[in-house]
RNA sequence: GCCUUUGUAGCUCAGAGGUAGAGCACUUCCUUGGUAAGGAAGAGGUCACGGGUUCAAUUCCCGUCAAAGGCUCCA
């Protein structure tokens, strides 16, 4: 018998029955042999040596396919653990799964401590055993038998990964003296694995329940060459020079104090004058839209979080209640601003002519976040959301959204964040019983955001079970300079609170009708934003949001006096600039000022006080030549222009 | 909150059971220099905080606080 085998440029190749995917590849070259870590059949990823199940697709899994080095890793996570049980007999094991970075296997060592002293002995031991070429070997196994096979070596949490299981799915994979209940697929064998490094030490509940036992999570990363181990450790170098608290520190932007408490940023003045910026860009955008600014309070009686239903839900995981020292009334800072708005909204009669209310606000918030869950400014107990809540009747949901994406998208351009994608969050298909809101409601809005996003061109995708209890979303997911997602922006539609603060309009049938509220924040918090551009930028800030556009240099002292003329016609044209009036060499201003990253250093000396020109220097770029002031004014405006209008 | 790690000058970091050091930054003086570090001198630390062991603790032990990585949570 002979079976056909389908590649995937579309080649159809006749085999002998049982043939494995190896054998293919061999067919094709001993090279591509070499490389195949896995094989993809009809869609389904498998062991490269399991006997093909007759007429199939196929395509060969390498380390260039993401499905690949899941499995190389996983494959990893497997060898870690033989390790491991090499190392400490007796250990239990909870599960090792690939991830997006590695892979990471959580063991319970008993009594045994494990600190980062111990990861050499660990690597080298991974590394003995990876040399030895072991085959992971699949075995299907009936559940009995599994279940004896952990029963007598004592694992409890394998035994529990077995009861959800049934009898006939149950495989087990043995490579050396390592044997483990698992789906697989495995990459071939062991020495595929050349470059081993264990990154870190974590702690991690089974089952992620903090109820239930600790285990011990190590996290490692593996690759094929040695070379991609170093790139890879570069890679985090780079990222560790990124880091927003870092550039935050060197660039002067914020600070944190133990005095005014952990997640609590304090902005120094330049990173007060990103805040500025951002919240004016916002604001001109959205006066464009039609919104309109309001500002509320940052405590609010207790009354108005249980009225939104927060009190109950987060009340406990809150900070706590402030009470008037007479009355004992309660008040708390205040968590997030629509219950604010929507007081604003019934404050009088609404007309169905007035609708869509947009009401904006850069409210600053209060959350209690748990102490280890703080982390610079992505994870602040204290942050201001560039907030708005939008009123609107049901048929103008799809318009109202539209506009937010196009809001949202004009953010993004302007910062140069333009590797995303958008995600929309929809209701459980086969549940619609956990949400609020009329179906009828829901499924047009469903269909509204999904038409909205549909009409632009960005990436986007759909999934279901994500939407919050109250509403569906749309969340737009930025990936920055060094490949992580981050999600900023959010759009979301909301049923509850107008239902708990009964909100109204008048209909054009004089009747009461519920309007439809959509909170959207495109920023986010500016706190994580601002972290987000830091990073994506590496401290490289567009011109228009630089704290400082440019710093005028003196040659020596002589021109301090010009160099200040120059500052104040610049600052007449609206370019932020100042003069570096120290003592000190050129080269040496120069210096200070590429690594303070100012986007120009003017230079000025004897022979541009003649002419009264400046001497352009550009950050990264070097010498630009002579330019008189007015001239440089209108270039760096026009540059701001092009930047804010997404046009370059 | 939990697990592992860390806390020495403004920053980056050495160091040792006998009360501390470097580079950069800072101050003063000299230098007036043309596209990535001019020279000299000086000042600066309750070695996170609180206990304990010790003749002696910043160093060893315990606790607290803060930070890092992760877990859990996230209106």
């Amino acid at each position: 018998m002979k079976i056909n085998v389908t590649l995937p440029d579309g080649n159809v190749r006749e085999y002998e029955e049982g043939a494995t995917a190896m054998e293919v590849a061999r067919s094709i070259s001993e090279g591509l042999a070499r490389n195949v870590l896995a094989a993809k059949v009809n869609d389904e990823v498998r062991d490269a040596d399991r006997p093909l199940p007759g007429d199939c697709t196929l395509s060969l899994l390498t380390w260039s396919d993401p499905e690949g080095k899941n499995t190389f890793w996983h494959s990893s996570a497997h060898l870690l653990a033989e390790a491991l049980e090499a190392l400490y007999p007796g250990i239990k094991f909870g599960i090792g799964p690939p991830i997006s970075n590695g892979f990471y296997y959580d063991v319970d060592l008993g009594d045994k401590v494990l600190t980062d002293a111990d990861f050499a002995a660990i690597e080298a031991k991974m590394k003995e055993l990876a040399l030895r070429k072991s085959v992971f070997q699949r075995r299907e196994v009936p559940k009995q038998e599994a279940v004896a096979y952990y029963r007598e070596k004592g694992d409890e949490y394998k035994l529990e990964l077995l009861e959800g299981l049934r009898d006939g799915e149950i495989t087990f994979y043995t490579q050396g003296d390592f044997t483990d209940l698992c789906r697989g697929p495995h990459i071939p064998n062991t020495s595929f694995i050349k470059a081993i490094k264990v990154m870190s030490l974590a702690g991690a509940y089974w089952r992620g329940d903090e109820k239930r036992k600790q285990l011990t999570r190590l996290y490692g990363v593996t690759f094929p060459k040695q070379k991609e181990l170093e790139e890879h450790l570069a890679m985090l170098e780079e990222a560790k020079k990124r880091d927003h608290r870092k550039l935050g520190r060197e660039l002067e932007l914020f600070t944190f104090s133990e005095k005014v408490g952990q997640g609590l940023p304090l902005w120094l003045p330049k990173g007060a004058a990103l805040r500025e910026r951002l919240v004016n860009f916002m604001k001109t955008a959205q006066e464009k839209s039609g919104y309109e600014q309001v500002s509320t309070p940052h405590i609010a009686h207790k009354d108005l979080y249980v009225t939104s239903g927060h009190y109950e839900k987060y009340g406990k995981d809150s900070f706590q209640a402030i009470k008037t020292p007479h009355e004992g009334e309660e008040f708390f800072l205040k968590p997030m601003n629509c219950p604010h708005h929507c007081e604003i909204y019934k404050s009088r009669p609404r007309s169905y002519k007035e609708l869509p209310i947009r009401l904006a606000e850069f409210g600053t918030v209060y959350r209690y976040e748990q102490s280890g869950e703080l982390h610079g400014l992505t994870r602040v107990r204290g942050f201001t959301q560039d907030d708005a809540h939008l009123f609107c009747r049901p048929d103008q949901v799809k318009d109202e959204f539209k506009k937010v994406i196009d809001l949202v998208l004009k953010v993004l351009k302007a910062l140069d964040l333009n590797d995303f994608t958008a995600q929309v969050s929809l209701r459980d298909k086969d549940d619609h019983s956990k949400y609020i809101g009329s179906e009828e409601n829901w499924a047009k809005a469903e269909s509204d955001i999904q038409e909205a996003v549909g009409e632009t061109d960005m990436k986007y995708v759909v999934e279901y079970g994500e939407a919050a209890f109250y509403g569906p979303k749309l969340d737009f997911m930025v990936n920055d300079a060094l490949g992580r997602q981050w999600q900023l922006g959010t759009i979301q539609v909301d049923y509850n609170l107008p239902e708990r603060f009964e909100l109204e309009f008048v209909g054009s049938d004089n009747q009461k009708h519920r309007p439809v509220m959509i909170h959207r924040a495109p920023f986010g918090s500016l706190e994580r934003f601002l972290a987000v551009v830091i990073e994506h930028t590496a401290g490289r800030f567009p011109l228009w949001l630089a704290p400082e556009q440019a710093i005028v240099l003196p040659i020596s002292d002589k021109f301090v006096e010009n160099a200040r003329d120059m500052v104040r016609i610049l600052k007449d044209s609206d370019i932020r600039a100042s003069v570096d009036e120290r003592n000190e060499k050129i080269g040496r201003k120069i210096r200070d000022a590429e690594l303070a990253k100012s986007p120009f250093m003017l230079i000025i000396g004897e022979k541009e006080a003649a002419e009264g020109t400046l001497s352009i220097r550009e950050h990264g770029q070097g010498d630009l030549g002579t330019m008189a002031p007015d001239r440089f004014a209108t270039m760096v405006n026009e540059r701001i222009e092009a930047q804010l209008s997404g046009d370059r």
